[in-house]
DNA sequence: CAAAATTAATTAAACGTTTGTTTAATTCCC
DNA sequence: GGGAATTAAACAAACGTTTAATTAATTTTG
């Protein structure tokens, strides 16, 4: 068990999560994120030991675990297979669109980032997201109610893809459809719906029989 | 017209783009480049007149513009608007997967550039993409191929959304699929292939009344 | 056509900042 | 009074860019 985080550790940990989040880590300096958090640079080094670990510190605290409720989703009787891909689409929606300023780190880091202990954080991740999704449809390949021939990784791909895009693209969707004048939390709760609608549509399409 | 460039200035944007696209604009330094490059640091900024300029040169070189494709497939009579969709469909993925290393940077910049050139040049992108997009929609809406409530940004982010974490979960998909062994332009016609499949699969189920 | 003059390309070195981290002194709190 | 928290200052290294000197290429000239 790790020692829980005093309030001024959060409070570097939260505002280097958002200054990376709009300027990348690399170009943001601990010296920036110091000053936005009003507290000395060098605490940086004394609390976290670097700026590496700072951020390593992020991804610990922020990455996604759905296992659980995963495993809780697989034995749930109530749900037929189909309800269940539901429930785990609208459970990736929340989860990356709770954390936006985190999935934004998340998109560059992905791409960007050496940082071994990151890369492996990030494999697992990814490696036990799939397992999930397989085991959710192959249960439903084995009621015969899903098709047969489904590229798993891409429907994955589809589904973090469309609301990671949603997710940059915020801004454009939001003039698109004329929604300035909406509260910042109405117009995340009209987005994510429209995500859910949008993404079960397309799941229901290419893993059920009928139309 | 702008002067075409010498053989070492489009070295020096090669060289830098694979930089940028493994380690990200900030974390690539002028000497990085110039070192990977052969050649000397000074004529980066000689050249380009600086590492801010140089991105942006490979912007304006690398932006993806479909304008004129699009508009010759809105007045192609031999296809039906679905089958226009399903074009325009493989351009964006042919447009994004025979350009990995600047769409990772893309990818990478949308979220964390500050620069407004490239900000400005960005909005643009998005704003002539979506318009093609709509014209290419409406016109099977008009036609009564097409379904009325579309959400045109949503079949957007899907399209890119999808393509984008494709690329970036390349290695992730090869070794899912256990295509290892596969020659590189093998395995990316693949790729292209099933992203194609799959994505026309959606497009029809959304965007038409027939399942 | 060669020599001279001019322009362009290339270099190593230096510029002033900024970087992440450490130090040593000081303040705070129990 | 003693251990933890906080500070300003200093550290060397790396950053993007500029400079001034040199070489290469091109143009002008006799």
């Amino acid at each position: 068990m790790k020692p829980s985080l005093s309030t001024k550790q959060l409070q570097l940990l939260d505002t280097a999560e958002s200054l990376f989040s709009q300027k990348g880590f690399d170009g943001t300096s601990v010296r920036d994120i110091a000053e936005a958090a009003g507290i000395n640079t060098a605490m940086i080094s004394y609390y976290f030991g670097s700026k590496e670990k700072l951020m390593e510190e992020i991804f610990e605290r922020k990455s996604l675990n759905i296992k659980e409720k995963v495993a809780n989703l697989l034995k749930d009787d109530s749900l037929n297979p189909l309800e269940k891909m539901y429930s785990l689409v609208d459970m990736y929606i929340e989860g990356i669109l709770s954390r936006k300023t985190f999935h934004r780190i998340l998109l560059c880091e992905q791409i960007i980032n050496q940082n071994p202990s990151i890369i492996t954080m990030l494999d697992k991740m990814k490696t036990k997201n799939s397992e999930y999704i397989n085991d959710l449809i192959r249960l439903g390949q084995r009621k015969g109610l899903f098709k047969k021939n489904i590229d798993i990784p891409m429907m994955t791909n589809t589904l973090i893809g469309t609301v990671s895009h949603t997710l940059v693209n915020l801004d454009f969707y939001k003039t698109y459809h004329h929604m300035e004048g909406l509260k910042d939390e109405e117009f995340e709760r009209v987005v994510k719906k429209r995500l859910s609608v949008h993404i079960k549509n397309i799941y229901k399409a290419i893993l059920t029989h009928e139309s």
